[in-house]
DNA sequence: GTCTATATCTAGATAGAC
DNA sequence: GTCTATCTAGATATAGAC
């Protein structure tokens, strides 16, 4: 086996295992095991967990970024945003075990901090540009202070719909209920600021989402 | 030492610590030495960590029961939600590890997933009761279906704004600034939906709340 | 690159003296 | 009730053979 496929094999089986049971609750043995190599072979391609955990979070941030940019003079439509957070959501929910107590893996692991925290930021400027795009295009109303509001609770949103899943025991995880339901609750959010015939529109994709 | 005064200084030094550096990375020979107690004395006390976070568990359920009662004819106005929520919130401070990882919590003590759920139902009815008490007062005006959605979005905002905090890198969670910004974010959640002049009321008092 | 064997270390937990 | 001493288990990490 080459270097680099024994390489994907315990990321691969790290991801499953982390999503499943938890990053912390996952030891070194138990990945080799599942991966079917020695333990010593782990340790000769990653220096331990976090190092695992760590290059898991940076292939996230490249699925993720392309799906953060908006053009600045870009004109979505709401359609274009509901897709665009379905895409979010679903890598998301790939990668689940990085959202699950993130305040630890931060903790425990350096520099990740400073990314989550970036990566945060990133997130905020895209949700903006995004309302003012729809502000631009007179689909949305609403004054600048409401606009701060909004975005930072979606991003509460964004950021910990899935340990709250969890905690509501939604066992759609896997299968991508919950996602769906994520999805709706943000479209809910601009709901009252929605001109006609978007709100409606809106409504009824909201409703039939939450239906699949 | 009386029995009784060793088991609240075990129980006081944990929280303590647990909220300082996340339950999972403190350790019982660390509670038992920032006691000035031993570990076996520690052991005498308690079975094991988890037996004191669910003994902290049951005392944040004693503490915030009496706060989600909400009489079925009463006609609160805006203040006293906002004081009903500021005493939830400052509540949740106080035994903030709960909520900084509730999913592995959950995973790792046997029951408290069956608790939590019943706490979540508890508030989900709590927070029904008081848009219902609003609406029939005619405060504010919101359909059947948007309420579900808003009781969900408050419920999500309120389970998981601590570790959002924490992942923002919000300093002020000791100190009562993450709170006053969290009850904040759940007032403008209604302002959409509140008639004048409760609607500017609740503006004023979510700005002023920020600045603190 | 991969294995087996093993060293190290830490946390959880208990026994028995006081 | 509290202490000291200690045992155990399990996880991380390394050494050296193949």
């Amino acid at each position: 086996m080459t270097h680099r496929k024994t390489r994907e094999l315990i990321l691969a089986t790290s991801l499953a295992l982390f999503n499943e049971l938890g990053e912390p609750n996952v030891t070194t043995n138990h990945v080799a095991d599942e991966a079917g190599i020695s333990p010593g072979n782990l340790y000769y391609h990653f220096r331990n967990r976090e190092d695992i955990a760590l290059e898991l979070f940076k292939r996230y941030l490249l699925e993720i970024r392309p799906l953060l940019v908006i053009e600045e003079d870009a004109e979505p439509s709401m359609e274009d945003l509901w897709l665009r957070l379905h895409l979010v959501f679903e890598l998301m929910g790939r990668y689940r075990f990085l959202f699950r107590n993130l305040t630890d893996l931060c903790a425990r692991i350096s520099n990740l901090q400073r990314a989550v925290h970036a990566l945060l930021d990133r997130q905020r400027k895209a949700l903006l540009l995004m309302i003012e795009s729809l502000r631009r295009q007179g689909i949305i109303h609403i004054d600048g202070h409401e606009t701060d509001n909004l975005v930072e609770t979606m991003l509460l949103i964004i950021t910990c719909w899935i340990p709250f899943a969890q905690a509501s025991s939604n066992p759609g995880l896997a299968d991508g209920q919950a996602q769906s339901d994520a999805v709706a609750q943000l479209l809910h959010l601009i709901l009252p600021y929605l001109r006609e015939p978007e709100a409606s529109q809106v409504e009824t994709l909201a409703h039939s989402y939450r239906e699949t």
